[in-house]
DNA sequence: CGTTTTTGACCAGCGC
DNA sequence: GCGCTGGTCAAAAACG
């Protein structure tokens, strides 16, 4: 996160969801703005009854832990000042760039190191996209958001996204929208779990190919490194189910890998410094609709939690039967 | 029967 | 030149 939230009330990324405003808290650093309060404390007269005192409790958690958040955020938010800083300070010597050079599509491992060695701190970049995808490095917005490139002149279209799957879900699958088709599989030197190889089946001419492989680290973590541009639009939704699958799935579900709703602070870490990939109007246009997704995803996430709409129903159900008139 | 996945073989780049 | 490795091909299998 970076401190474009703090400044736009309309997408501030507080957390604090049914906490009573507390005025003589200090407000984390990233949420500025007059909290959200979706149950209101004050909505009533005060009468406590065994289900509100549980559910104060509730909110006192779940205040804790926005507040966690927050800091998290502020973190974050620091973090990407710092990168920012330094990442104009190599956009000011284009001499850094060594690394760029056209990577032709196939056979061609000695640029292309991307994948298996990890890319220095700068160049390692992740963006959460509205499908709970992380999407990292520069220039590919496999979702059509026109933005997001960065020196596509010196550089591969080749970005990653990172998807957070269940760990028992042995599938390569990572649903980005689009049509694959799975053309190889090999397990790679340094990551026991296999890597698959598949080519955008959408268009037939399309030349887009992506590599998912399980990341060593982390198991759960599902790495797909893209490569290259659809000369196609995105998928209507109705065939996003169908990724990786590619329509038949050969006999198996479609395999569904959970967004990135809970995040490790090292994929946080990635994450925040995915902002520092653009700067001047691009930044501005892409991080209004990163972050206009990022907030929509964090709706859905939030209206998603079970947990979280049993609480609200039971606020909501204790308020309306405090406020039923056959209540004595 | 058509499409996709699987999987072993093959090819090319790279380091020694 | 040789071996290692990643990437691709293509035949066979699997599936609806």
């Amino acid at each position: 996160m970076d401190p474009w939230v703090s400044s736009q009330p309309s997408l501030s990324l507080d957390l604090r969801v049914g906490v009573p405003p507390l005025g003589h808290r200090q407000a984390p650093a990233v949420a500025m703005v007059k909290p959200k309060v979706l149950v209101e404390e004050t909505f009533l007269p005060i009468k406590k009854g065994p289900e509100v005192v549980a559910l104060e409790a509730e909110l006192q958690r779940m205040s804790a832990e926005n507040r966690q958040l927050s800091e998290m955020l502020t973190a974050v938010a620091v973090k990407y000042e710092a990168l920012q800083s330094q990442f104009s300070v190599v956009s000011a010597n284009p001499s850094s760039t060594s690394e760029g050079g056209s990577v032709s599509p196939s056979r061609k491992r000695k640029s292309e190191s991307l994948d298996d060695s990890p890319p220095p701190p700068q160049q390692h970049r992740h963006l959460h996209t509205p499908g709970g995808l992380v999407l990292a490095d520069q220039t590919e917005c496999t979702s059509g958001e026109p933005c997001m490139r960065i020196r596509e002149e010196c550089k591969p279209k080749i970005s990653k996204l990172y998807v957070h799957v269940d760990p028992s879900d042995i599938s390569l699958v990572v649903k980005d929208g689009y049509q694959w088709r799975k053309y190889g599989q090999k397990v790679t030197k340094d990551n026991p779990c296999p890597r698959a190889y598949f080519k955008c089946s959408f268009a037939p001419s399309c030349p887009v190919k992506k590599k998912v492989q399980r990341s060593a680290e982390d198991n759960t973590i599902l790495v797909a490194t893209y490569e290259g541009e659809h000369n196609h639009g995105q998928p209507p939704a109705a065939q996003q189910n169908s990724d990786g699958g590619s329509g038949k799935s050969a006999g198996k579900p479609p395999q569904v890998p959970a967004p990135v709703t809970h995040l490790s602070p090292h994929h946080q870490e990635h994450a925040a410094a995915a902002a520092v990939v653009v700067t001047g109007e691009q930044a501005a246009a892409a991080s209004e609709l990163i972050r206009r997704k990022l907030a929509e995803q964090m709706a859905m996430t939030l209206t998603r939690d079970p947990s979280f709409k049993a609480a609200l129903v039971t606020a909501l159900s204790g308020r309306i039967l405090e406020l039923s008139p056959t209540k004595d």
